[in-house]
DNA sequence: ATTATTAATTGTCGTTTTGACATTTAATAT
DNA sequence: ATATTAAATGTCAAAACGACAATTAATAAT
């Protein structure tokens, strides 16, 4: 086998897809790149691997200097490397997609940084493979919500029945019958009634819930039921 | 934002955690590593991402030069980052987890390379980071062959019903009901069952199946039943 | 030839979950 | 007092599930 020195060594890089949810769509928040090539074109959130970080540590860090978020979900999606991707030199990209509540930082972003949100379906052309990495990253995020309560990251702390339902819709882009979801969602255990009412949608409103954080944790890992009696590895 | 000419460069590798089935185990692909450091222990399948291929392509060909084996079944895991995950120099590594039948592939390698398969639970203590790789590419074959069929990557063309069930519980580790695990496997309809029968195993013998290959592609997407006639995005 | 042996195959039943569907309820506006 | 609007909840038939045991097809032993 070849020694190392012999080997080529690369640019590494992470892009981040940011998914947000402002109580009626799903979007994704895109900054205009500041660098070249294709300086001033809407990019994903990105930025290269340093010399004493992990690639997670790296988008970490990528996300917060840019919109100025932290402690997000975030999960790597996989990484991107065809050799011509990059057309300066080639970089290998790992991406990831990060979930949040707009609502929760919205002052913040508009003030201090330049990204901006867009409905997934009208958002600008991107850079590069960005736009592959965007639909990877859609179909994870649904796939990965139907088995995990995942959603969650995307929601205030008090949420309400609707709110989460129409969230689930934004994801799988399909209507859900309001009763079967209700049922489901409660039949999960995981959510807390409150006493307080949402009553900005309605005039009746909509009870409050919040997360029963134990059960949350308990439940994050997958709940399949395929294999019966299915016990951690 | 900085320019790329200033930004570190990394060797990048890939790993590849080879799962394979005997028929009655589930074991794994190991070998001698063969450059220093480490020189001499076991080790995942790997090597360095070339110059004009992508880490997929690198993995195909690490898998091929390693062990003879083409065309199998090659997922990528995730990306192995810490900046001290190799003690000589930084490199980064994708985790890749592979899926054959070893008994299709069993003289070649005795053979001609220096592989060797080892049970899951004997295997030896792995270089770097590669058990944790190992663990990680364990728990996503579980969490991945519980909702596509991709065990069949494992089996012969022709194979048995307590063949197949055997395999489940090993990736499983459990027991299955053989009426209830019989059922299932039937429900798919991805079965053709054919006239021959496999003697080898009882005096009854048990009839061999083949795979629908059409509903099997059909299939391999996700089949999800959390949201209703849920259809691809 | 009959019987024993072994693993493969198939069946039942009560419970739970599912999907499709409509009505009632709580608050505000008229 | 009534209309309006969205939230919350109920029913029912069909399907899927999990737990459980009996039958069948072949060879081996007597």
């Amino acid at each position: 086998m070849l020694e190392y020195s012999s080997q080529p060594h690369y640019l590494v890089a992470v892009d981040c897809i940011v998914f947000g949810f402002d109580g009626e769509h799903l979007k994704i928040l895109l900054v205009k790149r500041g660098l070249q090539p294709e300086i001033n074109k809407w990019s994903l959130i990105g930025g290269f691997v340093g010399s004493n970080e992990s690639p997670d540590e790296a988008a970490q860090r990528v996300l917060k200097k840019n919109t100025g978020l932290e402690g997000i979900y975030l999960e790597q999606l996989q990484i991107y490397g065809e050799p011509a991707r990059d057309p300066i030199e080639r970089t290998l990209s790992v991406g990831y997609f990060a979930l949040i509540d707009i609502n929760k930082y919205k002052t913040q972003l508009n003030d201090d940084y330049h990204a901006e949100w867009f409905l997934i379906s009208e958002r600008p052309r991107l850079i590069f493979d960005h736009d592959r990495m965007v639909a990877d990253a859609r179909e994870k995020l649904r796939y990965k919500a139907a088995l995990h309560p995942i959603l969650f990251e995307m929601l205030p702390k008090k949420f309400t029945i609707p709110q989460l339902q129409i969230l689930f819709e934004e994801v799988n882009d399909t209507k859900i019958d309001t009763r079967n979801f209700s049922r489901k969602i409660s039949s999960t255990g995981l959510l807390i009634k409150l006493e307080e009412k949402d009553k900005s949608g309605s005039k009746k409103g909509a009870y409050y819930f919040k997360l029963d954080k134990k059960k949350y944790q308990a439940n994050l890992q997958a709940f399949l039921n395929l294999i019966p009696n299915l016990k951690p590895l």
